[in-house]
DNA sequence: TAGATTGTTAATCGATTAACAATC
DNA sequence: TAGATTGTTAATCGATTAACAATC
């Protein structure tokens, strides 16, 4: 056995285990049973030692010749990657962003569960996107606390994005998704992840004019 | 002078540099003149080191004791990600995403253009998001080559993508953002960037389970 | 068995951080 | 001048790739 199995994976790893799980659940979809770690690494865009390599920082049972199980591998992946259980969390700014997310994410396929929606527009308020009825803005605190969410997509406008990150950080939530236009300013224990679309295209801008 | 600043950049630097970017812009905004090394990095969330180490790359010129003129910094980072002239892009799949991307994402400030946003469904064709109004997909090739377009978003429902990625290459497009949940099998002259939001979420849910 | 493919370690490569001289 | 901050190199750290024995 040894070493690190249950240490915390790095940013790299984790990235790219995710990434290994869609690709499985497709594979699945198609009736593949088995994959290997060249199959794997030829879809995912990387080198097959590089999949073995991250698979065996987690519990995965291959069979040596016959490659990965792909029921066996996903529910490895799913358990490294803590999707067991349903963790709760929530979308703030219900624009088209918003209802993209709620529409189209399919979190209950990965433990989670998109507990509530949120907006201040009144014209907005009450319609439905995905499984959800958009909330006023005015009752977040109260939601927030009541379903016990832990996460939340923030996709609001930049001028909104502090003041509804500070609200979130002060009813607990631990994780915040920033879609808004501004850097977000939290204590050390809050995790933040900047998805700003604009930096996707000045990234793809870059490597198309190489 | 020395070495290697006209090679390209790695991809975790152009990365940051293009959030650096972003970061000095509101700097502007704000009426800030200058900024130290030390500022950019708390508000990226890295170190200063860093920040310099990065700079460093491309054609920047600090003062020393005074720090970085936000302006000029600006410029430098602008050239060195290429973003002169105008580039010309295109999202297939006018669904909410599609909206919020052409809607929100301030190309025109960054050198690029949106110059046409497509989609099959008839209700959709016709109606203006942003700047543009949405054409039919049928339009699509020749659309492509009339305005030269060279990059693209695809926004279109798995089982649309891999047709609408063959189809945009066929018509010259050099570099796509990938937000379908569908892996794309392309050339290797093209450069395809994976934005599956659902694994952002997967991210998020690992480090805040942590 | 022979062939295929994993598990695992070691080697390489690249990215980050530290350090400090240069200088505004 | 003294203090602040950059520019630049070197040291460290971590991530990727290569290699191959184990084994199904």
């Amino acid at each position: 056995m040894a070493q690190n199995k249950s240490d915390s994976l790095s940013a790299p790893v984790s990235q790219r285990l995710s990434e290994y799980l869609l690709i499985l659940e497709h594979l699945k979809s198609q009736g593949q049973d088995v994959v290997s770690s060249r199959v794997l690494a030829d879809s995912y865009g990387n080198n097959a030692s590089q999949v073995r390599h991250d698979l065996f920082q987690i519990e995965s049972t291959g069979s040596r010749s016959h490659g990965y199980d792909c029921k066996n591998l996903s529910e490895a992946i799913r358990s490294a990657l803590n999707l067991e259980g349903e963790k709760r969390l929530c979308v703030i700014g219900m624009g088209n962003l918003g209802r993209a997310i709620a529409t189209h994410v399919p979190f209950q396929n990965y433990g989670m569960k998109l507990s509530a929606t949120f907006d201040i527009d009144p014209t907005i308020i009450g319609r439905k996107f995905g499984q959800i009825t958009v909330s006023p803005s005015s009752s977040l605190e109260a939601t927030i606390r009541d379903k016990k969410i832990t996460m939340a997509a923030l996709c609001v406008p930049a001028e909104k994005s502090q003041s509804s990150c500070d609200l979130l950080i002060k009813m607990g939530v631990k994780g915040i998704l920033n879609y808004s236009r501004m850097r977000l300013k939290v204590p050390k224990h809050v995790y933040v992840q900047d998805e700003q679309i604009i930096c996707s295209f000045l990234q793809l801008s870059y490597k198309t004019s190489l």
